[in-house]
DNA sequence: CAGCTTGTTCTAGCGCAACTAGAACAATAG
DNA sequence: CTATTGTTCTAGTTGCGCTAGAACAAGCTG
């Protein structure tokens, strides 16, 4: 399990955590069943704190990728199957739009846009 | 011309600006050498600060995507005709991820991890 | 059962980015 | 010249992200 996060991004710190649960699983990296370390694990080991990490789990709950519960800890769902398609589409739209010259934030930006229309 | 904003919304207004030309501009409303409004004239239609929307313009300049110059005001550049592209390939890969229950948050974090590796 | 683990909830405070406001300035168009 | 339009500067407000500490509740384990 890898989670990697920078503080000098304009990315907000759980969304990366988030980000970096989402990216394992869609790389196939984590399974449904497979538990996420426990928060207070995660917080003290990127030197961040509980309650940053705890919003990165929830979000991630609320997505239903995950699995929360007292004493138990984070489990991936089955939606984690779900990630797979989408994982297979991206790298293809992302050359493309990096060939293009697209920045990050501009391709972000036209996704975000596309999906609420 | 259509600019929509939502005080509501947890993207930036002057995200949500840069967003709506982006979006016209995909849509093919918006063509090289068309001119954008003035900024006095956006901030006042919309109730918001001009620097709020200069800044907006300011980002789309650093993009390529408008040129912009005093008293002249912001032009569509020729880099507006590569949006097109990226705007036929995008619909597939929403529709597939709203199919799967993918939320925008999810999809949008999904794709800025994918193109930062 | 007792004890440990782990998420949940609450209160509190700090810092930064976004937004606003007003003004003066500089380049361009007509 | 005059009006338009972006640029720059200073300054103040607000909300969100992050941190901190504590107490609590549900599940696991021996």
């Amino acid at each position: 399990m890898l989670i990697r996060v920078d503080a000098a991004s304009p990315v907000a710190l759980f969304e990366q955590l988030a980000a970096s649960v989402r990216s394992e699983v869609s790389r196939g990296a984590l399974l449904p069943g497979d538990r996420l370390p426990a928060a207070r694990e995660v917080a003290a080991s990127l030197d961040i704190n509980l309650h940053t990490v705890l919003r990165a789990y929830q979000q991630l709950r609320d997505e239903g990728l995950i699995d929360l519960r007292r004493g138990r800890g984070a489990v991936i769902t089955d939606k984690a199957r779900q990630y797979e398609p989408i994982a297979l589409a991206l790298p293809a739209l992302i050359a493309e739009a990096k060939r293009l010259g697209l920045s990050s934030s501009a391709l972000v930006a036209l996704v975000r846009e596309e999906y609420h229309s």
